[in-house]
DNA sequence: CTTTTTTATGGAACCCGTTCCATATGCTTT
DNA sequence: AAAGCATATGGAACGGGTTCCATAAAAAAG
């Protein structure tokens, strides 16, 4: 492969001179400009990144950490987040936790072996302390890593507060809620919280169920719901995740109990799958794509010097009405 | 940022007995290894991998090209590659190439650039030229990109075959079949015209409709939908890719036609969404654990040096009963 | 016609590791 | 005692760029 020496051996030049050009940095010559543009295309000349990112001490690679890639939020969340960093000029290495306990650790260790630039970590892994340790470029999404990572999500307590109002303004009168496992520290408890307070001042029942800790596959979901449904539970309300939501909703159909006629049904996150099945489910939306971008101009901020403390920013949720609910 | 150098002076020893301790290479008194280790405590130390790759050429990061990575196949396909690559070594760069048009060409030329060892695509865009100019480790999922770009995709033929058995006998007489772009080169031809060629055979009628080439957004699907059920067409059977057999059964529910009763449908893809519809879908489905696997393990092979011509690996497809068929 | 400024160029030093070669000591072997 | 080998170490050269400094010619200013 031929290098810069090459080229300025070809030319006539010395490799300063091809180093400029390369870079539009200082003086080069028209005349010399041609020569050395000639012999770089007989010599089929491409830069070396690595070189030049030792140099430089960057790569331009910001490394975002999902516990699983495939989860529609997470996957809609990368698809955003790589779309924003083409813009800056960054490329993405997507990190999948779920598969490894270590991966996370090993992930975050590249950003002081200068593999990557930054870390968007969507994880909510249970070592914060590691975290912390480090002092370079990381945005947290929906998490709290101490006070120098700045936090990104979405009014959660709004969203929980959306949620119980159309449940309770759908006629509902026994609730059942699924929460999400309280042993991380994360912003979204926050919804469980005011959607169980709004259901309190009004006197419904609630009945919840703590979902486990970063469980995200088909075999979970109907292990929950065969535990949840054997027992023939009387309710006309149901606030879950995604995922969680859409099963009950078949969990009912094939119990040929009437949606929204019999129960009501309200999704958190609300991503494409709440709008693919039929009835389309009412849902809590997060704007994924703005979550993205808020990340990634943290991030920029924080890889340009900036120092943030307590940092974070929080998103509105909205209400998408579908047809598992009357209002 | 401590380097080796200040290493080696602290513990009072050269650079290379450092390097050496640090990979394991070539001889280091105990005594010696213990100051080195203290040198590295006291002083944080931590290698630059730049500098690593830059003296062997190579950064471990393997590139995955897909159109849209919150589409539930890719995004599935790139779960699994990384966690794959994750296995050998390697981190996965992923690259969305929807977005912009030239940013394929833009991810190809990270080869030469060395920013990444090689690449897995799975985009299906119309440059196959460029491709065929790289002299570098190249895998290709479901398309040809020329002779020497080895090939993984599954049995589409038997694909085809298999969804139009299930839908003849189920007893359908008039099918409605969605096929994909003939824009591109790729192996998945094979299973429309199987399909057809089964259909013919049996003197079924078949009505086709050619999706436009790389859209996987909901308005698209819509708009589809809208055109094709406009006018009351008659048909008691669907063949269609995941998301557009669901947008179907969806149009069918909502017309009051009974699935599988009156309409019988079946997906190709057998995405996880087919599986969290009510009713399930039947679905044909591809193995993309062993595509990500399969692809993988070639692109190693190739890093390694081996050469291949014609290469191609199939994997076998089948078929997954759900409730929208009845056999 | 000097002096200053702008334009232009080559090459050493640097970025931070790895590897190889030269050198040296201690321990066997003949 | 001499030769041979395993053990141990330092440091120069290298990988492929970038930047800065020294130098010089050309152009502008006085």
């Amino acid at each position: 492969m031929a290098g810069i020496k090459d080229v300025a051996k070809k030319a006539g030049v010395g490799v300063g001179t091809v180093s400029r050009m390369l870079n539009d940095s200082g003086y080069v010559a028209d005349d010399t400009r041609k020569k050395i543009e000639i012999a770089m295309r007989e010599l089929n000349y491409t830069p070396n990144e690595l070189a030049r990112n030792l140099y430089h001490k960057r790569t331009g690679i910001i490394a975002v950490l999902v516990p699983n890639a495939s989860h529609p939020f997470f996957s809609e969340f990368v698809n955003y987040a790589e779309a924003e960093l083409y813009k800056i000029g960054y490329k993405m290495m997507l990190c999948n936790t779920e598969k490894a306990n270590n991966a996370e650790l090993e992930y975050l260790d590249m950003l002081n072996r200068h593999i990557v630039d930054g870390v968007i970590t969507g994880v909510h892994s249970l070592n914060v302390e590691e975290y912390k340790k480090i002092q370079k470029p990381i945005v947290a999404l929906d998490r709290y890593l101490g006070d120098r990572i700045p936090v990104v999500a979405v009014n959660h307590k709004k969203g929980g507060h959306l949620a119980a109002e159309a449940l309770i303004n759908s006629g509902c009168k026994k609730i059942l809620h699924f929460i999400g496992t309280t042993v991380v520290g994360s912003p979204y408890h926050e919804r469980h919280i005011e959607f169980e307070n709004v259901m309190r001042e009004n006197h419904i029942k609630t009945l919840s169920y703590e979902l486990e800790w970063n469980r995200f596959d088909t075999e979970y979901y109907q292990r929950v719901i065969k535990e949840v449904f054997s027992k023939d539970i009387d309710v006309d309300g149901i606030f879950a995740v995604d995922r969680m939501a859409i099963e009950c909703m078949n969990e009912m159909i094939r119990k040929h109990r009437k949606v929204p006629e019999d129960v009501k049904l309200v999704a958190y996150d609300g991503t494409f799958i709440t709008e693919i099945v039929e009835p389309k489910m009412t849902a809590i939306v997060q704007p994924i794509e703005e979550l993205a971008k808020e990340s990634v101009k943290l991030l920029f901020d924080l890889i340009n010097g900036k120092e943030y403390k307590d940092k974070q920013v929080t998103l509105e949720v909205t209400l998408r009405k579908g047809n598992t609910t009357i209002i």
